[in-house]
DNA sequence: GGAATAATGAAAACAGGA
DNA sequence: TCCTGTTTTCATTATTCC
């Protein structure tokens, strides 16, 4: 039997995927997901089915295998998946200087040539996963073409028959296999005791069956069980796709997130009723962010964007996938499982403005103690808003957008459980406009320049000679510009927030003016020993201090005495700043914040607003575990609000080469969010013993 | 070696017209 | 409803400067 550590478990996959579409007879096996986790392949049948093995681990064999003068060009399709043989005859009639042309070709050639390997594309796919031509025909007669899971069953079933020696390691899986599944096998271990792989498997119960068809299917019996004992239930889908989130960053999250209580405790409710194509779900998705992150270097890890050079390579591949993923999409946007943002993005309500909602059902997991507050940016990809919410106890977002409060937009999505009535604006309200902001620039500000709010406020600014290319091109017109100049002036105006300080001339803000659009006190991040480079993306990084004000200014009168706060990723002290501006006063705060610059500019303007409580800083949240909780919160007697906007990096849209969402490298924080959330809960409740 | 500088698209929402 | 063009986006990386 083919092992391949990924390839046998998305097969089934596919098939259950296009069942229960009622799809079972067209098969679309050349799906995004396909594709996309086809990347992750190890060792995979020949042909076009397996088509990134190669160009994800193989660029280096690729560049040195071939020796003639169109070597390079072959092997590049090749890296794509084509059959070198294919990828020559294509050449040698199309020529090599166009690569559109031999890619169509090529892509033409197999749909042609797919059919002909056998006499059927279900075989074809079977065949793939690892089973004998000569098996599958034998059992698609049996079984008849319409009936993929009986087939599946079937052929399970004989090949564990068949195999009565243990697993065969496909030799090709080379390290992806028995190391591997060693490193997966340890960090299980590390929670759980279902490592007594002498167990004897009978197949004769149900269980039995299962773990024998993982087994044959060529998954380690400690894979095998685990999936079955973690996964027996309905939630086993989305617990894969936290898994995988998970795994993917173990260096660092490590196993205290997997204890996460929501995550497993949730599995346990439906017991083991999980089908084989849920298990090896399961473990499929265990294996490939294990296998990602022990093959990959970080920045060629299949679900990153990739370097500037990996997207060239595999440009053609990335067409086909933009163009699978667009037909998934819409089918995802059917499936209804995206969050819609508001249009205005005005949340619950914003100042002076009507609709105001004043009242809603929270989840009962979701009440306080502690009220929270997380923050991070609306535009996140794709369902990234699903599972955030789905994290902090199914509580409906919060969008909005700070130009409802100052003059720079700042689209954000707030999940918290605070009260939403009786909310009041901070005053007095900053200025709403630019001319409203930045006076002295309406003189040269030109009419065709219709802007009357800057757009988001980001880390960087534009380049000085950006700038000067801007004041050449208005001087070159003679009077008012042409429209083409108008065009790109304003485009470029937009995309870096320049300000018109002159003649012609126009500039990136200040840092001050950037702290005066935020809402912080000017010179709030200055001096102290922070470079202006670094002002800017802590100012970019922050939270627009009127609009979560707004939000916090109903605990105004729960809290007359004060607040006990805990401010995860706490930056430069925007939860502090505004609950300060409030009237509310900070009894002990716990600052959690990795830059040592941002750790500094809290502190000082601790210590310069003369703040009578006591503020904690911690370097990291994974110094956070329940101890060190425990400890504080017996020394406070609890929080009354955790806050906390964990790192946007890898879900922003200015981000070019790291938009991986929540299994970004930063962007996984969100988790230790959820994780001392819960921790905080349950101290506070009395039940740490439950997850600790 | 740190700070400043410049160059680097694409995903997704949205508006408007067919 | 679908298509197309427009707009927006808590950034990263490589290079230069001091």
């Amino acid at each position: 039997m083919l092992r391949s550590f990924s390839w046998p478990i998305l097969q089934v996959k596919r098939m259950v995927d296009n069942n229960s579409g009622g799809e079972a007879d067209n098969f679309d096996w050349d799906t995004e997901d396909d594709l996309e986790i086809d990347n992750y392949a190890i060792s995979a049948p020949s042909g076009l089915s397996t088509p990134c093995g190669e160009a994800v681990l193989g660029s280096a064999e690729a560049g040195s295998s071939g020796n003639s003068p169109n070597s390079k060009i072959i092997d590049h399709f090749v890296g794509m998946g084509f059959s070198r043989e294919m990828v020559a005859k294509v050449i040698e009639e199309k020529g090599e200087e166009n690569s559109d042309l031999i890619l169509e070709t090529l892509l033409e050639y197999s749909a042609s040539t797919l059919p002909c390997s056998s006499n059927s594309k279900l075989i074809d796919h079977f065949v793939g996963m690892g089973f004998s031509e000569e098996m599958v025909v034998k059992v698609v007669q049996e079984n008849g073409e319409g009936n993929t899971d009986s087939i599946l069953e079937t052929l399970l079933t004989y090949s564990a028959l068949e195999t009565t020696a243990p697993v065969q390691q496909n030799p090709d899986s080379g390290n992806c296999s028995s190391d591997y599944e060693g490193s997966l096998l340890n960090d299980f271990s590390d929670f759980d005791s279902f490592s007594e792989t002498e167990e004897i498997i009978s197949p004769s119960s149900e269980e039995g069956r299962k773990l024998l068809h993982l087994t044959k299917m060529g998954y380690s019996e400690a894979e095998a069980s685990v999936a079955m004992e973690r996964c027996g239930l309905c939630y086993l889908i989305h617990i894969c796709n936290i898994f995988l989130l998970m795994v993917g960053r173990m260096s660092k999250f490590h196993l205290d997130s997997i204890k996460d209580p929501r995550l497993f405790n949730c599995c346990i409710e439906n017991g083991p009723d999980s089908t084989i194509e849920e298990l090896t779900d399961f473990i499929c998705a265990a294996q490939i962010a294990k296998a990602a992150d022990a093959l990959f270097p970080l920045e060629d890890k299949p679900f990153s964007n990739g370097s500037s050079h990996k997207k060239r390579r595999n440009w053609g591949y990335d067409l086909l996938l933009r163009k699978k993923k667009l037909k998934l999409e819409k089918r995802f946007d059917e499936d209804d499982d995206v969050v819609h943002l508001p249009n205005p993005m005005i949340g619950f309500g914003v100042p002076n403005e009507p609709d105001k909602i004043t009242h809603r059902v929270l989840p009962e997991a979701a009440l306080g103690p502690p009220y929270f507050y997380y923050e991070n940016v609306a535009l996140a990809p794709k369902g990234v808003w699903t599972t955030i919410s789905r994290f902090l106890y199914d509580v409906e977002p919060e969008f909005v957008d700070s130009k409802f409060f100052c003059a720079a937009a700042r689209k954000r999505g707030y999940v918290h459980n605070l009260p939403i009535d009786n909310r009041f604006p901070l005053l007095p309200f900053p200025p709403r406009t630019i001319h409203e902001a930045f006076p002295l620039t309406r003189k040269w500000w030109p009419s065709w320049d219709t802007r009357t709010k800057l757009n988001c406020l980001q880390t960087c600014i534009a380049s000085a000679r950006l700038t000067d290319k801007i004041r050449k091109a208005l001087e070159d017109s003679d009077g008012e510009p042409l429209l083409g100049i108008q065009k790109f002036v304003l485009e470029q105006c937009r995309k870096w927030n320049l300000v018109w300080v002159g003649r012609n001339k126009v500039a990136p803000l200040e840092p001050d003016e950037v702290e005066m659009l935020l809402g912080f006190p000017r010179n709030h991040t200055r001096g102290g020993g922070i470079s202006r480079t670094d002002r800017y993306k802590s100012l970019g990084n922050s939270f627009q201090i009127d609009t979560v004000a707004y939000h916090f200014s109903v605990l105004k009168d729960k809290f007359p005495g004060g607040i006990n706060l805990l401010s995860l990723f706490s930056g430069i002290g925007g939860a502090e700043v505004a609950l300060h501006r409030l009237g509310i006063p900070l009894k002990n705060v716990v600052a959690v914040e990795i830059a040592e610059v941002n750790r500094n500019i809290l502190r000082s303007w601790w210590e310069q607003t003369n703040q009578r409580g006591t503020l904690t800083d911690i370097q990291d949240v994974q110094e956070l575990n329940g101890d060190r909780l425990e400890q504080l919160i017996k020394n406070f007697g609890g929080f009354d609000l955790v806050v906390g906007g964990s790192p946007c990096n890898n879900l922003t849209g200015s981000n070019r080469y790291h938009r991986d969402g929540l299994e970004g490298k930063d962007s996984a924080l969100f988790f230790d969010f959820c994780r001392i959330l819960d921790l905080v809960k349950c101290i506070m409740n009395g039940t740490k013993s439950m997850i600790v």
